[in-house]
DNA sequence: CTTGACTGTGAACGCGCATTCACGATATAG
DNA sequence: CTATATCGTGAATGCGCGTTCACAGTCAAG
């Protein structure tokens, strides 16, 4: 037990480190995309030298593979939780916003990386991650249409188009506003209120005659 | 006349070799990423020398400066017009849809480029380049904003949302289904009727007690 | 055919960057 | 204190890529 204790002294400080270069890593390719990041920009900012880099991580794909999949857990982790609460489906929706907002204000950076490097579908040379995330991604939108589906057996919602649009339409309709607010948080003010983002679903703009 | 003839056939000429260099590099652009793209591999897809691009364009920066620049324009010009169009607001908005689906299904690859090259706000090296397409861009969406308005004064439009709000979230929407598309034409079929992606705004989603 | 302007070429240059490695610094053990 | 393992370093290495330039091919005029 006591040398278990020493070790895992060790190990939480090499955990301490790793993720000191992680943060560094994530904030610098958030703002100038990975291509435009150098090992010695994160050895820099990480207070590290370059090759103590290595001693964490055997290259630099390495460290944005370590990012991306770190943030994906979690994140969907957290989202599939707040799709399982919620009294009715209108209650789950609007917790969905409110977490989902939480989530990507406080892991902007994480976002904007994910958001920016994902674009391009099958190229990322980048391993096959792109799969493991991607995987975890469809199963929060899946997870999403069926909370759609489940509001229109119970006759809760119409039927105004297939529900895995409406989660597709929800989820880009947030993110939108989300990005704005990352853009220019003065300008654009992101409403505390989900009403303000579920209502552009909820009620119908055209007034029937 | 005849001094300008010539002339003009061989600035014609110039112009299609040029054009053919452009077209290359947006296909290579739109599938890699700016960075990933060597001027090697642009003078392979154009079957040109690699000195041979230098005569048309100063830098590989400027043949992406000349893609982003040529495409805005035409796209932002077709959308302008579309929205000028339209008995009604409903009709615009319909009109409006259904033209930049058809542009940017033709240029799904100056989309791509756009969107993935666009994400990072202030930090694009490329020039104030950022400063002209975000100019006309915000201009399509003003013209937006003003034709929700327009049908709310009208009585047309329910106030369901800020007029702004709706222009973002419509263009957002539309954007999901549009890259959905691009990414696998085969599996997520593109809705022909503009009506599938509106009555997502038009129709309320709640059923009202 | 000769001259000269022009077009197009691709090997060569220089630079920046990911990765390595031989070496000091530091800590642990005996 | 000495010996040994571990940690951390940053100059050196090799490579890929943007850019250049001296040159070969082409064509029109004389």
């Amino acid at each position: 037990m006591a040398q278990e204790k020493t070790l895992t002294r060790r190990e939480k400080e090499k955990q301490r480190q790793r993720q000191y270069i992680l943060d560094a890593a994530l904030e610098l390719f958030s703002q100038k995309g990975y291509s435009n990041v150098s090992m010695n920009e994160i050895a820099e900012k990480s207070e590290f030298a370059v090759g103590t880099l290595y001693k964490f991580f055997c290259s630099k794909e390495e460290i944005y593979k370590s990012i991306m999949l770190q943030n994906s857990e979690r994140f969907h982790r957290t989202l599939l939780e707040s799709l399982s609460e919620g009294n009715d489906e209108v209650d789950t929706l609007r917790k969905y916003v409110r977490t989902k907002r939480e989530l990507f204000f406080e892991n902007a950076a994480a976002v904007q990386l994910y958001h920016a490097e994902t674009i391009r579908k099958g190229f990322d040379a980048k391993v096959g991650l792109d799969d493991e995330v991607r995987e975890r991604h469809d199963q929060v939108q899946q997870e999403l249409t069926t909370v759609f589906e489940r509001g229109m057996k119970k006759g809760l919602f119409n039927k105004i188009a297939e529900p895995s649009h409406l989660a597709i339409a929800l989820d880009s309709i947030h993110h939108s506003f989300i990005f704005l607010w990352i853009e220019d948080p003065d300008k654009n003010e992101y409403p505390d209120d989900p009403d303000v983002i579920l209502n552009i679903l909820f009620k119908g703009l055209l007034r029937e005659p």
